[in-house]
DNA sequence: ATGAATAGGTAAAACCATTTAGCAAACTTA
DNA sequence: TAAGTTTGCTAAATGGTTTTACCTATTCAT
């Protein structure tokens, strides 16, 4: 129940200025001539006592909260918690922590959030954005917030952001099941959606059929509608397009594809998902998957966000990360 | 790049005190006798302006930062980034938000963490306590910080938790492989650990076996070894007793458990699963799981600790929540 | 008419750190 | 020895709030 102990508790404890104590505790004891004697006995003092800084005087004096915000569309989504976890343990390396939430697509909610982050001081955002959020990310780029954008970014705003090598992945996918399953009929199951990922992978998917003079067989689901119904639109399509194979855009796709699969007992055996997931392996036929380089993803991430809160950043980057195919039989 | 408003930018402009403003922005307007007229033009200025009011120089202030702790092993297990999920948006909608930080089994780790949360005077904490954090969180208690344990809790440490009706359900799950499915032989799959949750669910399927007098089959598996290994010890686990089913006491076990029946074609097909996985309704044979209600630990982690930190509680809580046998097939 | 009560506010301290500007003593240099 | 430099340290301002204690003018009761 005892309080905390201040930086003036310290210094009137051993009869010298706060100054002084904040100097040799911030490593400037060599800089502002502080003696060596002197830098050790408040050092050992500060050790014994077991004294700590309180951070939020020290970010409201420096305006830096060595917190970052994280701002995923879903936490739960293994693709984003994954990366969480990743972001999370190399943050924590640079002094820094992470200040997360999920949007759950709802862009109020996320506006919202953006602002509250913004007025807690955040020291820079990391954001997979969701399309209407270009305006108010605008608006912190305006402020100078330092921004790293992952998964996909958005056509007008000039900023960072790590990405994979989505259409480049589509294309092997979509390779490997042409040329090496032989597949003759190709379809392919994506999302409502016009974020660039999905345009990409679209693209990559294109590509290949182009190539071959196939043609491209394409269903769109949307996100907000219940499983069940998700499900037989699904059946539906490969039924009805008679396809020998399937391209999954997403896991959270290929999991319902599969529920699919497994409920009208589809005999379709080629197929390959974008993102790794458990199931892809154990599932009757196996998926093969392209899967994302979280931890190259993470790494690239934080560097780019620190660098550019250190004010070291030249010019904003756009990275782009190759995935693996996984093949599996 | 224009400065952030403060408090005393808002009463200069105005022409009045900023103990003024802040009792308006307060709501104490009333109680500390503004006159309306005032309260209205402070109010809509504001507004007008678009001042907020900075939460770190708020929360030095006040000593409360509106900020929780949540501390699992692996934010990238599904059940724990599902119950990320649900609290941060329940933190959220009281006005909380959520640093978070996995611990990755590692003491050093998680002290050090607990440490530097509560440097960044963090108003609670949210743990799902592993083995050796004892000291450190008796340590949080003695100093009157809130905390809720939850998925298990220390025997020692007299203070809130919310957990799972572990051995109920346990023993539940282990009746209808019995009696339902009429297994003959059924074998326990859990891990090295002696956290609360884990004997819990051990004692439910040994108190079926129990009272069918049946004989106890069980292997612990390390959690540190390759998965290779592992799931080579489960084959030899399964075909060694010869059992017709399996218990596994976890989602994590339970995917490696798959994968050796997978691998080796092992012919189980009476499974059942502590918590619930989109696996075990796409694997061959079906997984009935016990699932956890993740919306109620959620509330019930949140409700506790919100009222403690707002000096409401009435004692140590302890909640355990009914799980919910999910029969596939 | 007088003292008390109330209405409507404000000044300044406190929270706890960092940082700028500067002071006194000791030491150099010419 | 006078002037300049270095050493070693500190007072005070600053960041943006909340909160305590108090002040003045008006209203009310007697």
């Amino acid at each position: 129940m005892k309080k905390r102990l201040s930086i003036s508790d310290i210094a009137k404890n051993l009869g010298i200025s706060v100054t002084t104590v904040s100097f040799i505790l911030n490593d400037k004891a060599k800089e502002k001539r502080i003696s060596d004697a002197l830098t050790h006995r408040v050092l050992d003092y500060v050790k014994k006592v077991g004294y700590k800084p309180n951070q939020l005087a020290k970010s409201l004096r420096t305006g830096k909260s060595k917190t970052l915000g994280l701002l995923v569309e879903d936490i739960s989504n293994t693709f984003f918690a994954n990366i969480a976890k990743q972001i999370e343990q190399r943050a924590y390396d640079h002094g820094y922590h992470i200040l997360y939430c999920s949007m759950n697509n709802d862009v109020n909610r996320a506006k919202e959030l953006i602002q509250l982050f913004h007025d807690r001081q955040i020291d820079g955002f990391i954001i997979a954005p969701t399309e209407g959020l270009s305006e108010v990310i605008h608006n912190l780029l305006k402020n100078n917030v330092p921004i790293v954008l992952f998964d996909r970014f958005i056509e007008d705003l000039d900023t960072n952001y790590v990405v994979s090598e989505n259409k480049q992945a589509a294309y092997m996918g979509s390779k490997y099941l042409l040329d090496d399953l032989k597949a003759t009929k190709v379809g392919m199951l994506t999302i409502n959606s016009a974020q660039t990922q999905m345009r990409s992978r679209l693209d990559g998917y294109m590509q290949a059929m182009d190539e071959l003079g196939r043609d491209a067989v394409i269903k769109k689901i949307q996100v907000d509608q219940p499983d069940e119904v998700t499900i037989d639109l699904v059946r539906d399509f490969i039924v009805d397009n008679k396809l020998d194979a399937v391209f999954f855009a997403t896991n959270y796709i290929a999991i319902i594809g599969l529920k699919a699969i497994k409920k009208y007992k589809l005999s379709i055996d080629k197929i390959v998902s974008f993102d790794d997931h458990a199931i892809f392996s154990l599932f009757h036929t196996p998926v093969t998957s392209l899967a994302q380089d979280i931890k190259s993803i993470s790494d690239h991430i934080i560097q780019i966000l620190i660098s550019e809160i250190n004010g070291k950043s030249k010019g904003y980057q756009h990275i782009v990360i190759p995935c693996e195919l996984k093949v599996r039989n």
